[in-house]
DNA sequence: AATGAATGAGAATTCATTCAT
DNA sequence: TATGAATGAATTCTCATTCAT
């Protein structure tokens, strides 16, 4: 790869230099620029779900998005500013999840709790499918990224809190850490065809996170 | 890469032209090599692990074993196959590591079972770092990366039943995925300071998988 | 070559991940892009001239035109299409050479149709120089290469055809053949300073030449 | 490749520059050397014929004769001196034929002659094969590479004179000149598939050679 | 003497990003 | 403003040849 941009979330990592200019996503002013800006991501999401962060090139999303390179410079200045807008798309999209599935939360049992939330994530999904990609890649877990890590384990617990009001803040914490790791398992196990599974290893994750989150809500019950 | 173009216009076709035949990782034959090998496939793990398999570059592999890249590419004649020579090593770390836990499946309990599992990842995950890097990077998942992960779903079953004989073959299999994306959890709440995590989130880990086991194996208690 | 490694492993593999699409050059769509395209063409001629397909490097090529390694890819994405380019632009040189000796066929005596077979890939020669390098350099001979030799032959026969019209296609075709090796001998006694060699050899190549061909379409005379 | 090894043999060259110690092929002293050798030329012809001289590595070549690389550069130091050697090897072949045709050359007629010359060269190609590869290959036509073409030439001229002894050295070397590069169409036409060709295009050859000869060896009948 | 290992300059190619018109 | 062109460091991989055991 051109740059070396990729680097092993668990590997130590410093980035105390700060950059000299800061770039920012242009935000399109005209309407066909608002257009033009649409079909870049959606373009940049498939190629990046297809090839990973760094093997995707600018040059192939600028075609896929019948954009020539020259202006999807002008709007996303680089490739990198161009993943954290993905990925701050995806957050919209996450946040829009997160409210109804807080809202459902106070009202619903908790196995239907624990269903809701395996299935928020299988539910935006589609206009998200990146995301894993653009996470995991290492590519560089921005700032951005890191944020939208951390906003999805605390919406999740805020879910749990919904339900389950008299829970404290530390064991909501920790028991969203369990679930969001169950739901990123359900995503796999529901799209990646590669990855470990098994016919009816859907319905035994389910089962999973239900007793898993009964036993924390309801102990005595 | 510089390409074999030159054909001579005049070999009759039918010669089969014989194909450069199929690379594959060197066997050093010299104690020296042997050496070579096994520096090179440490600083291999090392820098994949820090970088991702794609940004990882040969040079750098080179230099942090202290070896000429003309060596690297004598024993490990593509970065594919570099790589696939790591998860080869890493089989057989694995396969030791499931030997030990399918021993002593029959007489533990079902909530040690679940501890032994959870914890068997972290032991061999010192020789193993990068394999999940490797798995992950979508890098090719070649033929040796699909079928480690078969392996171990395997291995995993196999440990299952040997704790509970009467478990059919299927469901064994299932509950096994289950158990084995719970490892996977595990090695990143223990070793990826950038996952998602909490105090206590690894002892909710180990409830839920103890919970969950113990449903499935022991259902009447 | 640095290959495009990274493929979502969650990517359906329905999904056809669109092999990167057979490259071609890029036809410039700028003056400057234009003359840099000619200048690189005659460069890369000489150097595959005077080194041989093989031994010509894109950097000395690029040397050779003043321009950058990075312009030239633009435009010639392999060593191969650029020497693809260069016969596809002989064989315009070719055409155009062929058209004249087809019109003239007809109304010269046989003996002056054989000069000018003879002569006429002399005459072409100094935009042509590199052609024979390129055809046997065995690289490959690919499509483009292998057309060249087969119009080459086919024009030959229509000339022979134009000249003697009651001369049956095959008959012409084998003809052709014939002069057409004359011809390349003509070339290597005029041009090719190493080649075996004598005074009076291009004489009596064209008596040789004269010879034959009268006596295939007069044989009465 | 390695080192520009290739040189248009039309391209101007000066070679002034003398080597410091001049390398020479070693020549076995046992029994089982020498038959190593052989096997190392055959392999290398095989090699060279089938890849070009300058994409054939020694390694292939090493392996194909079931040598290790340490002892064919013992016996040839250079692929240079190989490929000498394999010139070297041809031309004895080449002798025995040119002696062969030059004992008959007196008794034939000038037609038979013909038939002899265009057959000679076909007839030792299956052991040499590799030499036009070689020769054409510009890779550097060594001294002796130089030297086989001379002599051939040389032995042509011989036999024309052996037949018809009245001719001047002067006129046997030009009709020499034409009737080699008849021998080597003759080649190409038996030989290369992808050469230009037809049906009856060897019997065309064959008739054009006969007439020339005839009329150049006995221009009064 | 046989041979596995070491060497390293150099080749093809890529691609993020910037520029000039 | 839109966009084709320019840039060049970085990357993977090769292979003739020499060495050391």
């Amino acid at each position: 790869m051109r740059k070396a941009t990729a680097t092993n979330p668990a590997a130590p990592a410093d980035q105390t230099a700060s950059a000299p200019a800061e770039k920012v996503a242009l935000l399109p002013q005209r309407s066909n620029g608002r257009e033009r800006v649409v079909q870049i991501m959606e373009a940049a999401a498939e190629v990046i779900y297809e090839r990973g962060f760094d093997a995707a090139t600018m040059k192939e999303i600028a075609e896929r998005s019948d954009t020539k390179i020259g202006s999807l410079y002008r709007f996303f200045p680089t490739k990198e500013i161009l993943g954290d807008a993905l990925i701050q798309r995806s957050a919209e999209f996450f946040e829009a999840e997160w409210k109804s599935v807080i809202a459902k939360a106070p009202t619903v049992t908790t196995n239907q709790l624990a269903d809701l939330l395996l299935n928020s994530y299988v539910r935006v999904r589609n206009h998200n499918k990146v995301v894993p990609t653009l996470l995991e890649s290492g590519a560089n877990w921005s700032e951005r990224r890191l944020e939208l890590r951390a906003r999805n384990l605390e919406r999740l617990a805020e879910a749990l809190r919904a339900h389950a009001p008299h829970l404290k803040r530390s064991a909501a914490r920790s028991i969203a850490v369990i679930m969001l790791y169950n739901m990123r398992t359900m995503i796999a196990l529901t799209f990646d065809p590669t990855a470990p599974n098994a016919p009816g290893a859907v319905s035994e994750l389910k089962a999973s996170a239900r007793l898993y989150l009964t036993s924390r809500l309801k102990p005595d019950a």
